[in-house]
DNA sequence: TTTGGCATATATCAGCTTGTTATATACCAT
DNA sequence: ATGGTATATAACAAGCTGATATATGCCAAA
């Protein structure tokens, strides 16, 4: 599955410009398990359209260029139902802090507590931002979907395990649970 | 942190050809957090040794390109050391199968099912390589490091947390653990 | 027995993606 | 006024993936 599929999709519960879809990205339900930059859904945008499997409409915006509002289209939505069919990809996870943790003997100890504490703050920050989006203060189209309750619990489940094994291993970092989840 | 600093790692614990190096990422202990192609590797190990940080060492092999061992130097440990020491980024997770999941509207059960099951299987999958690497079957270097019972825990509470959570909402799934975990 | 698949080993490259920069403007806080 | 944030699109260097090419030996299946 590729970023046009991607597009695809979150086309299909909104219609929404290339600056919309990576704020969508950064901001929604998708933050823990997708990444898209400028420089990939542009052009797909553009491509998609070019085939017709997406519309576009053009909003005259005040001192900023035109948004160009994308919908998908019923031979967008056929190429989107082909494209989930197929069994997805195995998950991608990549870890820089693992890594070093793996050769921390290569490390002072300040710098392996300064990386667990960053580390933890991070998760602290998904799992903020998942319940956020299951509050009423997002009024995300996502949210409401059927499969959204599942995705959520699953980043749930997930993030809060390897905070816990964090804390775990270093109390101190119970302490900071408040701060960084504010 | 980049391929670079990944090569100099590993190449600080043992000296490795480039082939034996993307065995060590796939099938090693960093298998569940790591990636990298030989699209990747090679490039960079050319480079290191250009720039000093790596020496080289051919072995003749029968009917096989010559094997070239690299080994890291004095200069290469140093440049290792600082790489490490800078704040590591933050951790990539990608998951078309939470993407599906969460658009599960538009697909059959079959589809999802088929999906629930793979997710699990790789899960296992990685699971089983985690408590591999750790056990006698395997003399790695890795292993062995004051690291590693770590970042093995690390691995080992998230994916046991994630598949958990799988068999929790289809209890299907606890049938087949035996099965993928072979 | 021969055919195909797997393992060893390096190298290359099209194509995709990221991260950054450029462009343009409004608004808010310092 | 100066800098940061937000809206919006576009373009591009640099990096990485996934596939392919090359060359050979070994083992199992047909």
């Amino acid at each position: 599955m590729n970023i046009r599929t991607l597009c695809l999709g979150i086309l299909s519960l909104q219609e929404a410009s290339g600056y919309e879809i990576k704020k969508e990205i950064e901001e929604g339900v998708f933050n823990h398990f997708i990444d898209a930059s400028y420089g990939s859904i542009y052009p797909a945008l553009t491509q998609l359209n070019a085939e017709g499997l997406l519309s576009v409409r053009s909003e005259e915006q005040l001192g900023r260029p035109d948004k160009k509002v994308y919908a998908i289209t019923e031979e967008g939505k056929t190429v989107l139902a082909k494209g989930l069919s197929v069994v997805p990809a195995r998950d991608k996870y990549k870890s820089e802090f693992l890594f070093v943790m793996l050769l921390q003997h290569l490390l002072s100890k300040q710098d392996i507590g300064r990386a667990m504490g960053k580390q933890h703050a991070d998760l602290m920050e998904d799992l903020a931002r998942i319940e956020n989006c299951n509050g009423e203060n997002c009024s995300d189209e996502m949210s409401n979907l059927p499969g959204a309750a599942f995705v959520a619990g699953y980043g749930r489940t997930v993030l809060r395990a390897a905070a816990d094994y964090l804390e775990q291993c270093q109390p101190e970092l119970k302490k900071q649970t408040f701060k960084a989840a504010e």
